[in-house]
DNA sequence: AAGTGGTCTAGACCACGTC
DNA sequence: ACGTGGTCTAGACCACTTC
């Protein structure tokens, strides 16, 4: 029997005020923490138990730690998003970067499936996002995004939204993408492929469905993608 | 410019050391290292140290700690090995576990390919284990594996492997996998598709293109399996 | 009560980046 | 020279497990 079920180390309770203080910007992304020496003064704690906690946000890839600089705010810039989020490869390990075309948006009120995958209220809106992504210069996947009107007001009357969306959910709306859970499956292809991927009936589709978490564990984004299977794989390294 | 290039840590040292003696087989999986007091007494360093050293080994999964008890050499017991390293799952999450049927074992000189993916010399041999596994009772995918006979002599003369093989390279030939890189692709049913997994012709098939990792990053096992889509999906998690 | 890992502290020194 | 994060130490106390 545990003696003391109320127990709480430390720097849970740091890790959380910093969680805070993050989440509610005081910091911009980019921008550099305070010293570990201050931040300890600070919280009156020892730097030790302030260090664990910023080693375990850099963790998190929600901060960055630079010797004999400093430690900032991780910043989610398109480059980065892409790389950690975005797994699609040539067989044998080179890594693609899709261009971008345009999107279409619409706000609408959420079907019962987005409810569930996101956890929303009944009655809940939704913005949707529906866009292509070529690789070489050619369509190879298109992607239907779901998320929540609530977190992000006034998303729908942006016009030309970045390649990746990340980086805007973070400087925009202060929402940190850390965690996608994906589910990847093998589908053929239908009248809608055909016609935007330009593949023939029948080809095999990569269908890639994703779940974006943010810092809370919130179920932010609700991602459907669809690729073009030619000459490319699904690249993940698992350990 | 760095004032001396050749600088390494006093922890890096201690890494190595144990990381030799798991490798050499100085304790067995299950068994308990010496306390984290009787290691830095022995190494002629601190406690603190020996701490950084057996955390790092524990997020590698290579040991385990348990509190008030002791920290342990990591098996990789067929529950264990299952759960991290085979990722198909019902959509939604449940994960799925495969029953073995029989293989066939072979041994034959390495192709080009597998030459290529398992960094081996022009003549190099290796076994090939070909199996069915079911889900469900049903035949639900089939996959070809290779690996290198030199670092796994006598295996092909063993009858009935393990369901899960990682163990059995744990316990027979000390070699830990921690590591797997895996590209998933869609393709479509093949005749030897349609035979093995009883789909019709054209059915999408998810294949897995996995090689695995040791402790010492070597390539020690190049996988391909053939999944029915049908009902299951690839899942994993990115952070 | 004894032994283990887990937390926390205080202080020293090192490597790195900037001034 | 100075400030930052990175390493290393020594010691204290806590929580958990076993005896």
């Amino acid at each position: 029997m545990p003696q003391t079920p109320g127990y709480r180390p430390l720097y849970r309770q740091v890790y959380d005020i910093l969680v805070n203080r993050v989440v509610q910007g005081a910091w911009r992304p980019g921008e550099a923490l305070p010293s570990e020496q201050s931040l300890a003064k600070e919280l009156g704690v020892s730097q030790g138990t302030v260090r664990k906690v910023l080693d375990a946000l850099t963790a998190e890839k929600l901060l960055e730690r630079r010797q004999g600089k400093g430690t900032y705010i991780a910043e989610h810039t398109q480059e980065r998003s892409l790389f950690r989020f975005f797994r699609i490869a040539r067989p044998g390990g080179e890594r693609l970067k899709p261009a971008r075309t345009s999107e279409t948006v619409k706000v609408r009120v959420a079907r019962s499936a987005e409810r569930a995958k996101l956890d929303l209220d009944r009655d809940a809106r939704v913005v949707e996002i529906t866009r292509t992504r070529l690789i070489d210069g050619q369509p190879a996947l298109h992607e239907v995004i779901v998320v929540p009107v609530q977190l992000f007001p006034g998303i729908e009357k942006r016009a030309g939204l970045p390649n990746t969306l990340y980086s805007l959910y973070q400087t925009d709306y202060g929402i940190n993408i850390v965690a996608a859970r994906e589910e990847v499956r093998a589908d053929l292809a239908t009248a809608v492929d055909q016609r935007i991927l330009g593949v023939p009936a029948g080809s095999p589709i990569l269908v890639i469905d994703r779940v974006a978490l943010s810092l809370q564990q919130r179920k932010v984004e609700w991602r459907v993608s669809r690729v073009k299977s030619e000459g490319v794989v699904y690249a993940v390294t698992l350990t």
